[in-house]
DNA sequence: GTTCTAAATGACAAGCTTGTCAATTTCTTC
DNA sequence: GAAGAAATTGACAAGCTTGTCATTTAGAAC
C-alpha cells in the first residue's frame, strides 16, 4: 500500500521511466536491468496504480462484452474464454447486459464505451450483426471484434465458424439416418435489411443435395430462445403430417422442441429426431441429450479477446477474420425414423 | 473528446470544484447552480475522464464478482441483477471466473482486487463460505457482500434466503403428495471445518415433522453440478429399493437426476418425483420442467450490488444481513407416487 | 583508437479530477 | 440591521504514470 514506481526505481537503481518500460514490456531495456527491476517489483510487492496508468496512457485495461440476457447460455462460454484471456494480460472483462429496444442499444453502448473508456469491445450475435453498432464503434475508434457476423461480415475483425457447413452436417446426419421429412427452425428474421442466413441455407443445401423437397411450411423462424422453440415446435408438431426430424438453429430452441415433444407424448428420438447448434451447456443437460454442432465457444471468446489485446496499446486492429472449426456431436436426440 | 471539467465550469460560470460536486451528487450546491452545471454538461456532451477520477479519488468504479464456471447457470441471474444495478450508478461489473484448487483462489482474488483496485466484491457460493477469502477481503479493506453464506454468516454483509425453510417446503410438498421414501441429494461436504447445511437440515426437519425415517443411504452428496447429479442419482436409483422422490439441493443436480432417470427408463414424475432448488434457467428448460424453490437470483445480485454501491465512496460497509423471500414453484417433475 | 550509428536510459512535463481548507454568501435570530 | 452560524463556492495542490525528447552508453566499422 503506497509503493510507487519511484520506490521501485530507487531500489533497482534506475529511473522511473525504465521501470515503466519493464512494466509495459517495452523493448530497449537490457536483460540485466530488466531482471533487476523485476526483482525490485517483487521484493516491494509493487502494484501499479491503475488510475495513474489510465490517466497517463489513456488506456483503461478494460474490455467490454455486450449481450442480451435472453441468450445467456450461449454467451457463457464466450465470456469465460474471453475473461481468461484478459486476466492473463491484466485486463478486466466487463460483461454488460443490454436491454430494451434494438434502436436504443447503440446509445447505451456508446454511453458505456465512452464513460468507461473501454479499450476494446466484443460483439456477439445479435449485436454483431447490428450495423448501427458497427458504425458507432468505428466512429468512436474503439477496436472491436464481431463474433459470427453475417451482415457485411468483412467490416471489422471477426471470429466465426462455418455455420452453413455446420447446418449441412447436422442435416446430412439426419438424412443418413433415413429421415426425409425434415423441418428447419431458424433464428429471427432480421428486422431491417436481409442478412444472409447461413444455417438455413446449409439446411437447404443438404436437402437439395439429397433431392429432398422442402415445402414452405417446413421452415419456421423463432427467436433463439427456449420458449420460442417450444412455440414453433407446437406449430410444427400440431400439423396433420408432422416431420420426423427438426433441425434447430441453436440448442436453446432445440431444447424447446424437446419440451414441446414431451408434452405431446412424442418420444425423442423414436418419434422425432432433433438437432441443435452451439453445444452450449443446455445441450448436455436435457434428456435426451442433444445431438448438436459444437462451436468452440470458449475458444471463440479467447480468440476475440486475444485479437483485441494484441491491438493494444495502439488500438489499431487489423480487420482479421479468424475461423474456428466446428464438429458434429452425436448424442441421444437423433435416431432413424420409425419405419 | 477533449471536453474537460474546466470547459464545463467555464460554460456554467462556476469553479471546477462545483462541477465536481454536481457530478458526484454531493450536497451543498444550490439547485439553480446544479441545474446550470447539468445543462452545461449536457450541452458539451461532457464525459468525465475515468482515469483522472480514479487517480484523484482512489476509486475504480469497478465491482468484482468471482465465480466458479461450473456453477455458471446459478450465477447468471445474480450477475445480471448486479450488472444492472452497477450500470445505473456508472459502475462496471467485472465477472471473473476462478479456476484451480481452492487453496490458490485467495491469491488469485487478491491479485485481481489489488491490481484493478476493485471498489467492492460480490462473493457467491462456494466462495462466500471460504473464510480465507473473507479474511483476505477484510485485510484488504475492500467492502464485500456474501451471497448465502453458511459458515460464520455474521461476518460481513450478506444477502441470503431461508434455505432451510426452502428445503422444508420442497420436502413437505412431496410428503403431501404421498411420498414416504424420499432421498436427499446435497452439495459437497465442506473440505475443511463443518459448515451448517441448511438445505439438508430443512429436509430432515420436514421428514421428522412427518414422522418419516431417513436411513443414511437416503442422503448423498454431490457437487452441485449436472454430472454429479447424474452420478448420485445412479447410485440412488440403482439400489434394490429406490426412493419414490428425490429432493436435490440445486437445479443442476435435479436435472442430472432427470437425465439419469430417463436413461433407466423411469418416468418422471410417474415413477419418480424430483425437486430442485434455485429456479435457475435450467429448471424451466428440462423436460419435465422442475418443481423447485425459487430464489430471486436477479434480486439477490441487485441487492448485493446495491449494498456495495451504497457504501461508496467511503468504502465503509455496515454488516447488514438482507433476507429475500423464496417460493415453491410447482411444475411437472412432482406427482403422487405410483400406488 | 576514432567516428558514426544504434540502443539504452533518464529528466521532466502533462494529464484531469478530487480533497483540503479558506473565502464568500446566505440565512437565522434577535 | 447586526452578529453569528450555516451553507455554498472557490483556489490550489496532489496524485502516479506515460509520452516526449534529450542524453548517455554500447556497438560497429574502419
Amino acid at each position: 500500500m503506497g509503493v510507487t514506481i519511484h520506490d521501485v526505481a530507487a531500489r533497482a537503481g534506475v529511473s522511473i521511466k525504465t521501470v515503466s518500460r519493464v512494466m509495459n514490456a517495452e523493448p530497449n531495456v537490457r536483460d540485466a536491468v530488466r531482471e533487476r527491476v523485476r526483482a525490485a517489483m517483487t521484493e516491494l510487492d509493487y502494484i501499479p496504480n491503475a488510475g495513474a496508468r489510465r490517466m497517463a496512457s489513456a488506456r483503461s485495461l478494460l474490455i467490454g462484452l455486450f449481450f442480451r440476457p435472453q441468450l445467456a447460455s450461449y454467451i457463457t462460454g464466450i465470456q469465460l474464454g474471453a475473461a481468461r484471456q484478459c486476466r492473463d494480460r491484466d485486463y478486466l472483462l466487463a460483461a454488460e447486459p443490454i436491454e430494451g429496444r434494438d434502436a436504443d442499444v447503440p446509445a447505451m453502448i456508446e454511453r458505456t464505451v465512452r464513460r468507461a473508456h473501454l479499450d476494446g469491445v466484443i460483439l456477439v450475435p445479435p449485436q454483431s450483426n447490428d450495423l448501427d453498432i458497427v458504425d458507432l464503434l468505428e466512429r468512436l475508434q474503439v477496436p472491436f471484434v464481431r463474433v459470427s457476423p453475417t451482415a457485411e461480415p468483412d467490416r471489422g475483425a471477426s471470429v466465426f465458424v462455418d455455420d452453413r457447413r455446420g447446418a449441412v452436417e447436422a442435416t446430412r446426419h439426419l438424412i443418413e439416418l433415413g429421415h426425409r421429412d425434415i423441418a428447419f427452425l431458424g433464428g429471427p428474421l432480421a428486422s431491417k435489411g436481409s442478412a444472409p442466413r447461413p444455417r438455413r441455407d446449409g439446411f437447404l443445401d443438404a436437402m437439395a443435395e439429397a433431392g429432398l423437397p422442402v415445402p414452405g411450411s417446413r421452415i419456421i423462424y423463432g427467436e433463439f430462445t427456449f420458449s420460442s422453440g417450444q412455440r414453433c415446435a407446437d406449430t410444427l408438431l400440431g400439423a396433420r403430417a408432422r416431420p420426423t426430424a427438426i433441425v434447430a438453429a441453436n440448442d436453446a430452441m432445440a431444447a424447446g422442441v424437446l419440451s414441446a415433444a414431451a408434452r405431446r407424448g412424442l418420444k425423442v428420438p423414436d418419434d422425432l429426431s432433433v438437432t441443435g447448434f452451439d453445444d452450449a451447456e443446455i445441450a448436455r443437460v436435457v434428456s435426451p441429450a442433444l445431438t448438436t454442432i459444437r462451436q468452440p465457444l470458449e475458444q471463440i471468446g479467447a480468440a476475440a479477446a486475444d485479437m483485441l489485446l494484441a491491438a493494444q496499446p495502439s488500438g489499431k486492429l487489423d480487420p482479421i477474420r479468424r475461423r474456428l472449426d466446428i464438429e458434429l456431436v452425436v448424442r441421444e436426440s437423433t435416431a432413424p425414423p420409425r419405419p
